[in-house]
DNA sequence: GGTGGGATTAGCT
DNA sequence: GCTAATCCCACCA
């Protein structure tokens, strides 16, 4: 399967949002690949939504959702987590898609053990807990998404599964839109679908 | 099965 | 000071 293309991250985050279920995030870590299909996204639109981290302007946490689409935005969260998203459109925008769940592929042996879980659903359920399990750190922060170690294939062509959507999880703001995507009735999901 | 609260810290007001 | 794009465990049913 190819790597996502440069190109692709230029569409606008609640187009990228959908399009990247069915997709593999891998990381070629050290110790061999993790990886994982993607099964759960949210979009976040820049300057004019209230849920995103872009909404009061640039500050040096939030800077890299200001680059031009096709690079990793990782933030600390809740004093213990950290949280990944794909930066998408153009320089400036503010907008990006976070991956809230995966459903395991590579490495599984070691995403348990990072993870402390043995259950399938239990290893990248949940926007943290991916994290954890694919070693994704603030190492990564600004990382070009088409490039080891840590990149995106594509969905195969066979891909076909249908795509549910929902109000977006843990936000106040901007609470009504319905900017969350899943492959519908997965379940490695961070909530029911 | 479902729910309520604690963990733990950077960043913003 | 307060909150946050979360997770886990204890406890109750």
């Amino acid at each position: 399967m190819k790597i996502l293309k440069r190109s692709f991250f230029s569409l606008p985050a609640d187009e990228a949002a959908p399009q990247l279920l069915g997709c593999e995030l891998v990381h070629e870590t050290p110790n061999g690949p993790v990886s994982g299909r993607i099964i759960e996204t949210e979009a976040y639109l820049g300057r004019d939504d209230p849920a995103c981290h872009a909404a009061r302007g640039k500050t040096p946490r939030n800077a890299p959702m200001f680059e031009r689409g096709g690079v990793s935005y990782v933030y600390f969260i809740y004093g213990m987590y950290h949280c990944f998203n794909v930066v998408t459109g153009p320089e400036g925008s503010g907008e990006a898609v976070l991956i809230r769940a995966v459903e395991p592929v590579q490495g599984i042996d070691r995403m348990s053990r990072n993870r402390g879980r043995s259950r399938l659903k239990d290893l990248c359920s949940g926007p943290g807990k991916l994290c954890i399990a694919l070693e994704i750190t603030p190492d990564h922060n600004l990382h070009p998404l088409n490039r080891r170690p840590l990149y995106i294939r594509e969905r195969p062509e066979s891909f076909n599964s249908p795509i549910a959507r929902s109000g977006r999880i843990g936000i106040n703001a901007g609470a009504e839109l319905q900017l969350r995507f899943y492959l519908s009735g997965h379940s490695g999901l961070s909530r029911p679908g």
